[in-house]
DNA sequence: ACCTGAACACCGTTCAAGT
DNA sequence: ACCTGAACACCGTTCAAGT
C-alpha cells in the first residue's frame, strides 16, 4: 500500500462514528439498572452490561471492583428514590408503616433488586439516609436504643425477603394471571393431605393461601413488627 | 484383532471394578447435602454433584427435574432433622421461640441451605410437618386463624433471611475471627459520618454493631415477632 | 489511566446415541 | 428406563497488550 494515496487521506476528516462517551461508574450503574428494570436480575451480568455499553466485560473492572459492588451501587441508586417522612412523635407507628411501604415500593419498582440487596449490609449514602430517618421515627416513638438499632436491621431484612420472594414468583414461568391458578392448586393440595397428620394445614388451607398477591401478607408482617416494637416502649414517665 | 484369542476371554470373569450403585434421587440428595456441608452452597452445582457421583451432569436429570428441585429436596431432607414441641397452651410463646431456635439450628447445620430455601414455598413433607406443628402452637396460643396462617409464612421468612445473611457473611473472605475486625471498622465508619446528616447513626453506632455474631440479633427479631403476634390474641372470653 | 481481546475456570440444560 | 458424551449458551474474573 502507498503510504500517502490521494483517495486515502492520512487523517480522516471525521471518524466513521462519533467518539464513544467514556465509561464511568455512573453510566455502568445506569445501564445495569435499566437492564434490571427491563429484563430482570438475571439480565444484569457483567457481560450483558458491558454489551449494552458496546464494550467487553473486562472494561467494567476499571470502574467497578466486581459484580457484588455493582449490586451495591444499584441498590444505593435505587435507595435515592425513597422518600421517608420526618419523625412525628404522635404518629410513629403510622410513619414506620409508611416508611416500610415506601421501601417496598422502590424495591418493586426495580424488580429483582431484592436479589442484589439480600444478605448485604447497605452502606451507601442513600441507604444510610433511609436508616437515619427510620431511627428518627423509632426514637420519636421512644423505642429503646438497642431495639431501634436492631429494628433498622430487622425491617429491611423483612422487606427485602418479601420483595425477593415476589421476584422469585414473578420470575417463574407463570404470568400474573396464572398466579391465581397456582394458588388454587396449592389450596387443593393442602386440602388433599392426610387429615391425621395435617389437620390444621387442612383446616387453614384457605387462610394460608389468601394474600398470595397484593399487600395483605406484607401489611400483616409490618403490623406484627410494629406491634412487637410498640410492646418494647416503656410506659410514659 | 482375533475375534477369540485365548488370553483375551470374551466374557471377563469379573469387571475391573465393582458395578457402580445405580443413581437414585436419594443418593443425589445425599451427595448434594454432603457437598453443601463440606464446601458451602457454591459447591452444590449439578456438575459437581455429578462429579462426586462419578458421572456426568446429564445423568442427574433422569432423577431430578432441575437444580431448583434439587434445592427443594435438600431443604426437605434437612427439615426432617427439625424437632418441634407438642403444643402446650400454657407456654405457647416459649414454644414458638423454641421452634424458631430449632429451625435456625438446622439451617446453621447446613451452611448455605438458606440460599436454596429463600423465596421458595417449601412443600416437602417434612417442611410441612414443621408448619403443622407451628400452627398447633399458634392455635394453642389463641392466635386468630388468619394471623396464624400468615405467621407460618412470616416466621420461616425471617429465619431463612437471617440464615442467608449469616451464610453471606460466612462465605465472605474473612474467617470468624476477622469478623470482630470488620465490626470495629463498621463502628468507626458510622462514627466518622457527617454529624449534621447522620446524628442518630453516630449516636447509635455501638448499638447498631452489637450482636453481629451470636444470637442476640436473632433473639430480638424472634421477640418482636412473638410480641407482635401476642398483641393479636383477643382477650380471654 | 483506561480500554481491549482472549483466555481461564466455571455454570444449567438439552439432545442424540447408546445399553 | 437409565445413562452418557458432547454440545449450547451462558457466567465472573484475570491478564498481557495496547493507547
Amino acid at each position: 500500500m502507498n503510504q500517502s494515496s490521494p483517495w486515502q487521506p492520512i487523517t480522516p476528516a471525521k471518524p466513521a462514528r462519533a467518539t464513544r462517551e467514556p465509561l464511568t461508574r455512573e453510566r455502568i450503574v445506569d445501564t445495569a439498572l435499566r437492564l434490571l428494570v427491563e429484563q430482570g436480575y438475571e439480565a444484569v451480568s457483567m457481560r450483558k452490561v458491558a454489551q449494552a455499553l458496546d464494550t467487553g466485560p473486562a472494561s467494567l473492572y476499571a470502574h467497578v471492583a466486581n459484580k457484588k459492588e455493582l449490586d451495591q451501587l444499584m441498590l444505593d441508586r435505587a435507595a435515592a428514590d425513597m422518600v421517608l417522612p420526618d419523625a412525628d412523635p404522635e404518629h410513629w407507628q403510622e410513619q414506620l408503616k409508611a416508611a416500610m411501604d415506601e421501601i417496598l415500593r422502590v424495591m418493586r419498582a426495580y424488580p429483582g433488586l431484592a436479589r442484589a440487596a439480600i444478605g448485604q449490609v447497605p452502606l451507601g449514602e442513600y441507604a444510610m439516609l433511609s436508616t437515619e430517618r427510620m431511627l428518627a421515627i423509632l426514637k420519636a416513638g421512644r423505642v429503646p436504643d438497642q431495639a431501634a438499632a436492631w429494628a433498622v436491621d430487622l425491617i429491611p431484612l423483612f422487606i427485602t425477603a418479601t420483595a425477593f420472594e415476589e421476584s422469585v414468583q414473578g420470575a417463574a414461568d407463570f404470568a400474573p394471571e396464572d398466579l391465581a391458578g397456582f394458588v388454587d392448586q396449592l389450596r387443593s393440595f393442602f386440602g388433599s393431605l392426610d387429615p391425621a397428620r395435617f389437620p390444621l394445614t387442612i383446616a387453614l388451607a384457605g387462610a394460608m393461601t389468601t394474600g398470595a398477591s397484593g399487600d395483605d401478607r406484607f401489611d400483616f408482617g409490618a403490623q406484627v413488627i410494629i406491634a412487637g416494637l410498640a410492646s418494647m416502649v416503656p410506659p410514659q414517665q
